[in-house]
DNA sequence: ATAGCATACTAAACCGATTTATTGGCTGTT
DNA sequence: AACAGCCAATAAATCGGTTTAGTATGCTAT
C-alpha cells in the first residue's frame, strides 16, 4: 500500500487522527467552500475557475485526504445512493445467491445497501420498510417477501407475486419450470409421484403448486392426496424434507419419484429415503428446485430445476436503478419474467416396473 | 394491516405522498421545531413542557405519520447508528452464517449495517472500508479479510489473523481443532493421512496449517509431501476440492484419511474419491470443517470440525458495539477466541489394514 | 415594589456539504 | 465616460433535524 509521500509542507501540519471538512480544506487554501466544492465534483460551475486553481484545490485535496462526507451531501442532494434489501434471512442457498446478484451491480453503479431479515415475523416486514426510507433509501428490494403496503419510493420484488401498486415483480416461469420436471419424470415412466410443497410463509408456494398440478393434468398424471407433502417450520435446513418425507412414505401409497419444492428438502428427502432402503434412482426418483451450488455435490448429484438466482437478483438490482432514475410517474415494468432450465443429474431414472 | 383511522379532521389535510418535517409538523402545530424535536426524542428539556402540549404534538405525530429524517439528524449527532460489514463473498456457508449472526444483533440494538463483498481483490480490500467511513459508518466488521490499514473507526475482524493497532480479533483456537481432528482419526487407526490446504488468500490458511502439523507432531503422524494439497481459485465451489484430490489420488501415495479444509472442499473430495474407487469411510475417512448446514446431509454425513460462526458473528456485534459506546481512548480486547467442536458422523470409520 | 424563580417556550447556531444569485475587478467597445 | 461582458470567485440559502442559550410571562416571597 502506497503511504502519502512525505516532504510536503502541507503533510507535517496534517492532525492524522482528523477528519478533514470542506471547511478546513477551504480555509487551508484560502478560498471558499463553494470554489473548493465546485472544483471537487467537476460541476460545470467550475468553468470560471482557472485551471492553475483547479489544480491547487485537487492537489490540497488529495494530500489532505480530503473525503466529502455522504451525509451531509445526501441530505443537500436529496440523493442518497443507497437501497434497502429485504429478506427472510440470510441463509445459505437462496436469498444468499440473490443478494450476491444484487450487490455485484449495486456496488458497480456506486450504490450502498443495507440488509434486513424478517424471519417471516410479519409486524418486521411491515416495519424495516418504514425504517429503511427514513434511512433515505432510495428504492427497496424485497426477496422472497410478500410486501404488505406500497412504499415511497420504487419496490422491486425478487419472487413476490403480489400485485401491489409500484412493485415490479421478477418472477420464474413457474408453468415452465414444472412442465420441465414433470415432462422428464413421465418420460422416464413415472406416473406414482410424491410432492413436497413449500412452506405456507414461501411466496413461491401456492404458484408453484398450481403450476405442478396443471403440468401434472396435462400430461395425465393423477395426483395422490396422501402423496402430498408440506414443508412446515421457520429454518431452511434439510431437516424439514426429511421429516416430511419419512411421513410420506409411512403413507403406505407406493411412489417412484418425488418432486420437491427446492433442494435443500430434496437433500433431506433422500436422506429419509435411503433410511427406508430405497435407492436413488433406482427406486425412488428425486428431483430438487433452484440448483443451489451443493446440488451437483449430493450423492447422488440431484437433478433439479435450476432457477438463474444470481441473475434474478443482478435484474432486481439493475431494474430498480432504472426505476430510480426514471422521472416518478414514468411508466414501469409490473413483471418480469425469467426462465429455468432443467439439470439432469443422477438423482432421476427410468421408473422400474411397479413392485 | 390496521389502515390509519380516518375520520379525523388531520386527515383529511395529509397529502399522502408528501413526506412530512419537522418543519411542517411544528408549524402545523403553531410550535417551534424545537418544542416538537424535544418532545417527540423525549429529551430532558422537554421538562418543562406540560404533559397536555406534549400529547398534543404526540398526537399529530402520529396522525401525520412523521417520521424523522435520519440522515439530518446522524448529520448533526454525529451519530449514524450504522456500521459495514466487509466480507470476501456472499456466499453459501462462511460468510453467510457469519452475517446472520451480526445481523441478529445488530438490529435487535437499532444499528442497520452496509454490506461489500471484495472478492479478493486488493484494491476493493483497502477502498471499501475508506468508502464505508465516508457514509459514516461508526465500526467496521472485516470477516475472513486481512485489513490493511487502521480504521479511524473501531474495527472488529473475525478470522483476521492480524495484529493490528485498532482491531480486535475474533478467532478459532485453532490448536485445538486441529487436536480434535487428529485426535479423532489417530483413535481410529489412521497413520496414513492426507491434508487440504486453504487458498493462500484465506486469512485462516496459515494458521490452521501450522496447527495441524504441530498436532501431528504431537501424536507422531509424519505429513507426507505428496498428501498435501492446496485449494486454487476464487470460487467457494466444491468443485475446488474435486481438483485438488484427485491430483492427492493420482500422486499414488496411500492414504486412509483426509483432513479437508473445510467442509465444501471435502464434500469435492468425497466425490473425487468416490469415482477412484475409494468407499467412505471403508477406504477412506474425511474430516472436513466449519459444520455448514448441508454437512449433516451429505451421504454419508460429514465428520467436522464445528466452527460457531453464527456464535462468531453475534460476538463480532456486540463487541464491536460495546467498543463504539466505550470512551475512544479506552482499552479494547485484542483478541477473542472461541471453541471448536468435533461434530462425530457417518464419514470417518476405522482404518482398514494397510493394502 | 421588585428580586427571584419556575414555567413554557423560541431563536438561532450547528452538523457538512451543494447550489444559486451576486459581487468586484478588469477589459474592450461605442 | 458609460456600459456590457467576462472572469474569478463568494455569500448565503438550503437540506432536516438537534441543541444551547435565552426570553417573555406570571407567580411568590421579601
Amino acid at each position: 500500500m502506497p503511504r502519502p509521500k512525505s516532504g510536503t509542507t502541507l503533510h507535517a501540519r496534517i492532525p492524522s487522527g482528523q477528519t478533514v471538512s470542506l471547511k478546513s480544506l477551504a480555509e487551508h487554501l484560502g478560498l471558499s467552500q463553494a470554489a473548493v466544492s465546485l472544483v471537487i465534483n467537476r460541476a460545470p460551475g467550475a468553468k470560471s475557475i482557472p485551471h492553475h486553481t483547479q489544480e491547487l484545490i485537487r492537489k490540497a485535496a488529495r494530500e489532505l485526504n480530503y473525503r466529502p462526507n455522504h451525509l451531509a451531501r445526501s441530505l443537500r442532494q436529496q440523493r442518497s445512493y443507497t437501497i434497502g434489501v429485504v429478506v427472510p434471512e440470510i441463509s445459505e442457498g437462496y436469498a444468499a445467491l440473490v443478494m450476491s446478484g444484487i450487490e455485484d451491480h449495486l456496488l458497480q453503479e456506486g450504490y450502498f445497501y443495507f440488509v434486513v431479515s424478517h424471519r417471516h415475523r410479519d409486524e418486521l416486514i411491515e416495519e424495516y420498510p418504514l425504517l429503511l426510507q427514513q434511512r433515505a433509501v432510495e428504492g427497496l428490494i424485497a426477496v422472497d417477501t410478500a410486501v404488505t403496503g406500497a412504499a415511497q419510493v420504487p419496490l422491486v420484488a425478487v419472487s413476490g407475486h403480489r400485485e401491489v401498486a409500484g412493485v415490479t415483480n421478477i418472477v420464474l416461469d413457474h408453468a415452465r419450470a414444472a412442465a420441465l420436471a414433470m415432462e422428464h419424470l413421465t418420460k422416464l415412466g413415472h406416473r406414482r409421484m410424491a410432492f413436497i410443497k413449500g412452506q405456507a410463509f414461501s411466496s413461491d408456494t401456492a404458484i408453484r403448486w398450481e403450476s405442478v398440478r396443471t403440468a401434472a393434468q396435462g400430461l395425465g398424471v393423477t395426483i395422490q392426496d396422501c402423496l402430498v407433502g408440506q414443508l412446515e417450520g421457520e429454518s431452511s435446513s434439510p431437516e424439514l424434507g426429511y421429516q416430511v418425507t419419512r411421513t410420506l412414505i409411512a403413507s403406505g401409497e407406493p411412489f417412484t419419484a418425488l418432486f420437491a419444492f427446492n433442494d435443500i428438502s430434496a437433500i433431506g428427502a433422500i436422506q429419509a429415503l435411503r433410511e427406508a432402503g430405497r435407492q436413488i434412482p433406482q427406486d425412488v426418483s428425486v428431483v430438487g428446485f433452484d440448483d443451489i451450488q451443493s446440488a451437483a455435490f449430493q450423492n447422488p448429484a440431484l437433478t433439479t430445476v435450476r432457477q438463474p438466482l444470481r441473475e434474478m437478483g443482478t435484474l432486481a438490482a439493475s431494474t430498480l436503478l432504472r426505476r430510480i432514475a426514471a422521472p416518478p410517474e414514468a411508466d414501469y415494468p409490473r413483471e418480469i419474467v425469467v426462465q429455468p432450465e432443467l439439470i439432469c443429474r443422477a438423482s432421476t431414472g427410468a421408473a422400474r416396473d411397479r413392485s
